[in-house]
DNA sequence: CGACCAATTGACCTTTCTCAAATTGGGTGG
DNA sequence: CCACCCAATTTGAGAAAGGTCAATTGGTCG
């Protein structure tokens, strides 16, 4: 058996990868080429602002938020392993809505990247095809966001941001099976369903008494996706970018 | 006087040419090629479905929206003139989303400011620069959306919407003053807020009982928009953009 | 052990929702 | 012009969801 720090270090590159190649059928050359960048990658600290230049998330989670005037958070959306940070250089991030790093990260520069993209002109290029993919990975989840917060009981809210996390992460093949480990406080879930605090708690411990999901410190089990996924009217990010 | 019905009619960029204005200091050039687009514009009727091709709204409301399985709706955001729907046609439009006209609308073809995209590659080309401010734009409303609903009352969710509906029709030079025309009905408010149509109704009230807006059938006055901006931390688009 | 942060609990209060019933405001056919 | 209709707005009353405040517990780390 091989311990976790014994296998040869992942590449920053394998998240995105697992992702183009769960969401968007790309080319295996494109696979290759993507897996032969070499990215330049550093570690962040937890509570640090990701600003600047063009970034690929490799481990950690992160996420973008507006503070209201009184102190007031709401995040917008969580930023995990394979996302894209600041990826159009020439669009000028928006003003007050950050981006910053909820646990330790380690975040690469996207900048070959970027020139796989340049390189490739075209819109038609397979490369230009997968980061449309994704950038409409990222449209779908705002649409879950919005209408979790807009339409959705604070039980409904918890079950189907559970599974969206869930799937995320899959995805990015960062997690496999029912679980996955759940790094931030339950002050941060409740900063993104719109929630306090405490009845944040009280509504896990109601999905907890309720048998469809186990919370064990930062473990999370879902116990019963399919009556999870039917409570939460949960819509796969897989079937909202078109794939039947 | 001159009855509108008998002015030369507008054209179905100048909302479109009015925002690249106000939002991107375009050069003078690009604007006249803007100006110089020759647009096919159709009628849409009420509640009719918005799909398929490219498309720039000439004139007329209408909404993105998601539809719980139980007939919860929730706007996702409001589609003005000058805003582009489903500009990129090699994106394929997110299922379980929608795009449907609230009023008759007036849509025009967007192929032929595709086509001045594609002509003019290059990312640092001036039409490149400007689709990626109106990028922006659209970015700062689901920022706006997701914390109204997240973290605002309905109180300050309400003051927040009408004073974005108002910046957002004055940007594309539709309205103007301290007023604009508000043509659906409190229900539609109601499933962009995340409210129920009678608290939504109690909303308006309040904040008319106030002083703060006036509003008599579809027209809506802000008395008092520097209060209304304070109450509901409203950050304009223009400020959200960058512009200091 | 003491300090501290996150999770949890209890009591009470506010906001918002739901249901049901007026009321209003245009249009429209007679 | 008027009676009628339908959709939209408005009102009332009671219930439910969620928030706030304050205290307690549990675990971690120096």
């Amino acid at each position: 058996m091989i311990a976790a720090w014994d296998r040869s270090p992942a590449s920053p590159v394998d998240p995105l990868v697992h992702r183009v190649e769960t969401l968007a059928a790309p080319p295996p050359d494109l696979v290759a080429a993507l897996r032969g960048l070499t990215l330049r990658d550093e570690p962040v600290n937890a509570r640090a602002e990701l600003s600047g230049a063009p970034r690929l998330v490799a481990a950690g989670w992160g996420a973008r938020h507006c503070i209201l005037a009184d102190g007031r958070r709401q995040i917008l959306s969580f930023v995990l392993p394979g996302d894209l940070v600041a990826f159009d250089p020439h669009r000028a991030p928006l003003r007050y809505a950050a981006t910053v790093s909820l646990t330790a990260m380690i975040v690469a520069d996207a900048a070959p990247l970027l020139d796989l993209e340049t390189e490739a002109a075209g819109r038609d290029a397979p490369i230009a095809r997968v980061l449309r993919t994704l950038a409409g990975a990222e449209e779908a989840l705002l649409a879950h966001q919005v209408t979790r917060l807009g339409r959705q009981t604070a039980y409904e809210r918890m079950a189907h941001l559970l599974l969206e996390l869930h799937e995320r992460l899959c995805i990015a093949g960062v997690e496999q099976g029912d679980g996955f480990t759940l790094p931030v406080t339950q002050e941060v879930l409740a900063d993104s369903l719109g929630l306090s605090i405490v009845h944040t708690n009280r509504t896990i411990q109601q999905l907890r008494r309720d048998g469809l999901v186990r919370m064990a410190g930062t473990r999370v089990t879902l116990v019963e996706p399919a009556r999870l996924a039917a409570l939460a009217d949960y819509i796969p990010l897989a079937r909202m970018l078109g794939r039947p």
